[in-house]
DNA sequence: GTAAATAATTTAACACCGTTAGACAAAGTT
DNA sequence: AACTTTGTCTAACGGTGTTAAATTATTTAC
């Protein structure tokens, strides 16, 4: 009798229903509005039928990594094997990742422990004592240039910014590279944004 | 009559406490454990006064935001500080940055975002899926390595990652650069470094 | 076809959360 | 001494994740 079959595929079913539902919900109001009562309104069940198919709601939530993580690589994959060379491969690949991050964002943040929730307060110091106006202070001078705002100056404090925030969030999240590599990594990218400074 | 501003300077004192309450709470258990009855035990009163000093929890993260932000702009400023020429001084900056960062981790995971709960799932999947596999492939193809774990490989590879996810980040949590520049950052990060694996 | 056993689903509850309103007592003012 | 203000707490609301027990529906056995 096949209708064991049958009803492991209906179960296998609205696991995959509550999957849906989560991420539509995160879709439509973000991850601190996740609830399980939400879940189960969604796919019209109570709360605690959702533990019968998920241990917890972290449970969800790896599923829906998983998920991410396939796509992810997915997209990788696909841009890379559009091109032949590999720094062509290279190009496509960081930019399908960007893509993704941008298109796929609720996956992105769950992934990489990106929150939102912050609050921009650089606004509310003066200039001097804030990151961006004490790092561009070298970085002007050995541009040549004497206005903090010149998209030229924001351009490679945000590269400075990003290679070194990328690192540490990393880092943070998960436990990266060693912490040879790690230093290894900031000082060639320091050096070498640096260096690209004076020309 | 000096009362009002005894009475003032101990509202002063009892806001400062819980900060550094919340702050204490925040380093031993992590910002997912911080709630306002919690604060209330650690200075021994009731949840609903915080509200008396602070408009919300909200305003608490606030609070401790702006701390974040004296104490890295601090640590930046005096790092330059101890340097005469500009480019000693970027690495000084950048190195400042990058131990605030793991100092004080709660200061930088509230300022910037950084989120810990996720989980490592790379491990699960096989190599040529993940988005290690995928994009060492035409890295080792440019560095003429055959092995993926090879620690020049490793390098190249948290280099593009961190340049790239940073970036994303930062565009995530608060709207970062404009898009232009984005595009160029992006660019001029992506050659740079495909560059520098050729030689 | 009916009775027993099993599975599916729900209700009720627990312990926590942020937050607000109302009560109450202490202090200050007139 | 009476009144007002201030500080503080209790109780509650609506929300959260999660569990145990009760209930309903379905399958199995006779």
């Amino acid at each position: 009798m096949g209708s064991k079959e049958r009803i492991h595929r209906l179960k296998e079913n609205t696991k995959v229903n509550i999957i849906n539902a989560a991420h539509e919900i995160v879709k439509e109001e973000g991850w601190q509005a996740l609830s399980m009562r939400k879940i189960a309104e969604k796919i019209e069940y109570t709360a605690p039928m959702i533990y019968e198919y998920y241990t917890n709601k972290e449970g969800i939530l790896l599923e829906l990594t998983k998920k991410g993580y396939l796509l992810l690589g997915e997209r990788m994959k696909e841009a890379r094997d559009r091109y032949e060379t590999p720094e062509e491969q290279l190009d496509a690949i960081w930019l399908a990742y960007w893509n993704f991050a941008f298109d796929e964002k609720e996956y992105y943040q769950l992934m990489f422990g990106v929150q939102v929730n912050c609050c921009v307060i650089e606004d509310l110091l003066p200039l001097e004592s804030t990151p961006y106006g004490i790092a561009t202070v070298p970085i002007m001078q050995l541009m040549g240039i004497g206005d903090p705002e010149d998209d030229r100056v924001c351009t490679k404090y945000y590269t400075y910014w990003s290679i070194v925030h990328g690192l540490v969030s990393i880092n943070i999240v998960r436990k990266g590279a060693s912490d040879e590599i790690n230093r290894q990594i900031l000082k060639d990218a320091i050096t070498g944004i640096t260096r690209s400074l004076k020309n």
